[in-house]
DNA sequence: GAGCCGTGGGG
DNA sequence: TCCCCAAGGCT
């Protein structure tokens, strides 16, 4: 390509990018959305900054998570621990009791290592390098946290700008591979001016407008420059690799209870599967039905009765478990504890014992109601 | 770099 | 019902 052509190029692209940030952002500030963690434009007019721990907390929270199930988790939070050094010194067993149910555990244990170092270092480092650097925040979540809580330019890339930018220049090739192509694309479109809001404004977009299935092209400020929509094919982006299947695996779980109505339960290890989270005894989860689920692998002797069969489905496979119930008397075995009936909802319980028990117990891990305790947060 | 790591909602 | 996938990070 000649060098004339090479710079007609470039500000014909550029332009054209500014243009887009331009329309974008124009658009943002005629839908904004509410959320319990964004400054809102009255805030912002009253001089009010984003909160660089409330960025982080949200962050971390939405990561492969949608807004809706996070909401009620920031809020319960931010009230428990309204800063980072609040968080920095809680134990880490109650983050995890908090995170319950929100899934990605590890992300608990991370936040909680993070919060230790910047208590201790005294806020929030401002730049992506140094952010990245930190447990729990990578690629995305160091760029969002630099341009939403410090405003300074970022390449913002989560699924929805990857969707958004992949429609925009039709790209073709599968998104696994397409990652450096699209973040070129994200760079060259940030504008110097706004950068926090340009990144939440391709979210948004990606989010309301450039959904997955069906997107409202109609609605988009950006359909003129899109090249999947003038090519008809919207839907078509982004191009995914196929997925591998999904294994079953099984193994039966054991709900023993106290006169009391207190059940036993024991903790996981720190790593690994719902790592580091509280649990009832099961058996091995093995890809075979071998017998492995009948009560005569019990971790220990009690008159085991079959209570019913869930199914929970991980990210990488499914999980059948028989569930057995029986009435223990004495102490509770080495390495496991009771909890009374009144604790088991504010356990460190992922959703898949939790499971388990309603279907030995029903109601035994609701919470209790507001006549009869006081809880923090619902 | 590909596999591991939760959960809930929408179409 | 089933499949998709969500404001990803870690190893």
């Amino acid at each position: 390509m000649a060098p004339a052509d090479q710079t007609r190029k470039a500000l014909t692209s550029k332009a054209i990018s500014d243009d887009t940030a331009s329309r974008l952002l124009a658009w943002y500030d005629a839908h904004h959305r509410e959320l319990p963690w964004r400054v809102t434009p009255r805030e912002h007019a009253r001089g009010v900054r984003p909160d660089p721990y409330r960025i982080w907390l949200s962050e971390v929270m939405l990561q492969q998570t949608t807004v809706e199930a996070v909401k009620s988790y920031f809020r319960a939070f931010v009230e428990k621990w309204p800063d980072v050094e609040a968080l920095a010194a809680a134990p880490t067993e109650d983050v995890m009791k908090a995170w319950a149910g929100l899934g990605y555990y590890s992300r608990a244990r991370n936040l909680k290592a993070c919060a230790d170092l910047v208590a201790a270092r005294g806020r929030f480092p401002d730049t992506e390098t140094e952010l990245r650097e930190l447990p729990g925040i990578g690629a995305y979540t160091s760029a969002a946290i630099t341009a939403i809580a410090f405003d300074r330019p970022a390449a913002v890339v989560d699924g929805n700008v990857e969707r958004v930018i992949s429609r925009l220049f039709s790209i073709t090739t599968p998104l696994s591979e397409a990652k450096t192509e699209i973040r070129a694309h994200v760079e060259r479109m940030v504008p110097a001016t706004r950068p926090g809001d340009f990144a939440q404004a391709m979210m948004d977009l990606g989010a309301t407008i450039c959904t997955p299935r069906r997107p409202r092209c109609m609605l988009c400020p950006l359909r003129e420059d899109c090249s999947a929509v003038i090519a008809g094919d919207p839907e078509n982006f982004p191009v995914r690799l196929p997925k591998a299947d999904k294994p079953l695996r099984r193994g039966a779980a054991f709900v023993a209870t106290r006169e009391d109505g207190a059940i036993l339960l024991r903790k996981r290890p720190e790593k690994g599967l719902l790592g580091g989270m509280t649990e009832v005894p099961t058996t091995a989860w093995t890809a075979r039905a071998d017998g492995a689920t009948t009560q005569a692998a019990a971790p220990f002797p009690g008159n085991w009765l079959r209570a019913g069969k869930i199914t929970h489905i991980f990210t990488h496979f499914a999980l059948e478990l028989e569930v057995f119930r029986a009435h223990i008397k004495g102490d509770a075995p080495a390495g496991y504890f009771w909890s009374p009936a009144h604790d088991i909802s504010g356990e460190a319980l992922p959703t898949v014992m939790k499971k388990a028990i309603e279907a030995a117990i029903p109601g035994a891990t609701k919470k209790p109601s507001p006549l009869s305790a006081k809880r923090p947060h619902d």
